[in-house]
DNA sequence: GTATATGCAAAGCGTTTGCAAATAC
DNA sequence: GTATTTGCAAACGCTTTGCATATAC
């Protein structure tokens, strides 16, 4: 895993290539990403943050951009819930895919080569120019059975 | 494939077995579904149903109930655009997953035994009970790159 | 000093719901 | 006749946006 400092370096490196500013909320979100590892809510990283953050004005919206903006950039990604909306996590690991508990929300990562390489052979039969793909299973867990 | 008379007959007894209704607006959808090959919005079937029944009184709310009974009746089935709602299809095919063109929007469906089965062992590893899987590539169809 | 970013509140959009009227059975 | 279904409009939940103020540079 990337150290702390080395991200926060790719993430100020980008922002300024992009004539960006670097503030005290864009790195809290990042922060917050990289050190709780796991799946959140923007709803989530907002309440989170403000809890932990008493001293610093952070507003739902300024977590929506920030979030769009790491993900564009590839620092973050998302899965998608329907009308519930999206969660994100640090994006930096290997691509993964996702099993997800249908009764505890539990999000199980894994990673499977015989999966990826299919999916590229598949693209190639469509003549399919293939810039992303998801995977996920939905079920119950082991503990929720 | 199956005949429209059959399936008609498979939604109707299902109404019958749960005590539920056969209307004109129900009858709508599922012949919609049947005989427009492909992948609609609510919005899309509901704009679509008024301009060819002007004489049939639909309301969108309709739509959508009709939709999430067809579905949890496995007579229809969605996939899910994230914030951009969900597209519904007849769900009476063998299960299959999707490419999506990102330009176009158009959709591919295809099946993949490989897949199929690798996922069914990933669900097993992790002692999951597996409900449902998805797939989804993304990128650019033949036509648009 | 200037351009970008922010918080806030309002608007947006797909979806769901409460309700009185309409309809299937 | 009675229970379910409907259309309508209002409410919903997540997300985006306009704008005046604050802040990075």
């Amino acid at each position: 895993m990337i150290e702390y400092p080395l991200l926060l370096e790719k993430f100020q490196t980008l922002l300024k290539e992009n004539a960006l500013k670097f503030t005290k909320q864009r790195e809290l979100v990042l922060k917050f990403l990289y050190e709780n590892n796991g799946h959140f809510t923007p709803e989530d990283i907002y309440t989170l943050l403000k809890e932990q953050h008493p001293d610093v004005n952070i507003g739902i919206a300024t977590v929506y951009r920030t979030l769009a903006l790491l993900e564009t950039s590839e620092i973050a990604s998302s899965i998608s819930f329907g009308v519930q909306g999206k969660k994100y996590e640090l994006g930096l690991k290997k691509h993964h895919d996702h099993l997800i508990c249908t009764k505890c929300g539990n999000i199980i990562e894994f990673y499977d080569e015989i999966i990826e390489e299919r999916q590229e052979e598949i693209a190639k039969k469509f003549n399919f120019q293939m810039t992303d793909h998801t995977m996920k299973i939905t079920g119950l867990c082991e503990k929720c059975q």
